[in-house]
DNA sequence: TTGACTCATTTCCGATTCGGAAAAATGATC
DNA sequence: GATCATTTTTCCGAATCGGAAATGAGTCAA
């Protein structure tokens, strides 16, 4: 029962691939590589599965789904009631994101809805009456390049703006 | 060759499955589901993957992985040039997040670093050096509220599934 | 050095899963 | 109803997977 996974440059060679391409299998990994077996490539996808070094999934690309719409948003909070405005922002099933950054009093937050009227009445109704909150900076999210270290669709390596879809 | 932008429920149940576990098989949906072919699984994932509805890959764990600073940036960049921009900073494996945002030309970004000093010379000399880029806005994060839509403090035992529903 | 032990890697193999091709089903059009 | 286009399904050989046992590498004590 290892806790403290340690991960060697094999480990760090299969996770570069699988971040690019989680359906890549072990052949195809233990090919590239050249050095070991493709149990081998087997066994240490299994053992960083299991370890939560990774997570295999399926990242939907909210702009290609034509649905949620992602604000980023800087919540700035009065001076000393930022854990308090934090807790009450995490409870929000539209926050996926919140974080304490330095630099200002502020949090950092995520903001998923249906559609901009969705993120819009959020931000008015909701936000806007939790106590302690400031100022409100948004910014809406136009194309994602990268989630979760992948790649979204936005950049396929080589086709990036030819198929674009209306 | 068949561009398919308009998802049905069955396309929406298999994200959703996918979502959870990358790795599941055509059989194992299609069981689940009950009411199709295992073959039209394939299919279907065959479709959003190359209508780029979806990106399967592999999600490190950043901390898992020893990099414990998390720096968000917002990296205004010279109009025009953001794609340009974007291919680029995608390439970094220290970049975990990447997206193009409204309100002035910009890219908002989060570096995971091992630590303060790796986070500042990844600012200083490769985001420093690329071309187009015209300003750097750092905040280190202080303190993670929320992830993936969970309140997590780490990656790790994250539900991605509940990231985003319906 | 040798032997015992542990752990990772590899080999072997049956069961599962995959993708290609063609047949059947579905649906839209006239 | 007839026809064409698309999707779903069936069929099947090849690739992929995970379990089990054998091999290899490294450590430690005598």
């Amino acid at each position: 029962m290892t806790q403290r996974y340690i991960l060697d440059d094999l480990d760090r060679q299969i996770i570069g691939y699988l971040t690019e391409d989680g359906r890549l299998s072990a052949a195809e990994i233990s090919g590239r590589i050249g050095t070991v077996s493709e149990r081998t490539i087997r066994n240490r996808i299994a053992g960083l599965l299991q370890a939560k070094m990774i997570v295999i999934g399926a990242i939907p690309d909210p702009v290609a789904l034509g649905r949620d719409v992602q604000v980023e948003l800087i919540i700035d909070v009065e001076p000393g009631r930022r854990e308090e405005v934090a807790i009450q922002l995490a409870e929000y099933d539209e926050i996926g994101y919140l974080a304490a950054i330095s630099g200002r009093s502020a949090l950092s937050a995520s903001l998923f809805a249906e559609d901009h009227n969705g993120a819009l009445s959020f931000i008015e109704e909701e936000l806007g009456r939790i106590e302690g909150v400031a100022r409100i900076e948004s910014a809406v999210v136009l194309r994602l390049y990268k989630v979760f270290g992948t790649r979204t669709t936005a950049l396929g390596g080589a086709d990036l703006a030819s198929k674009k879809k209306g």
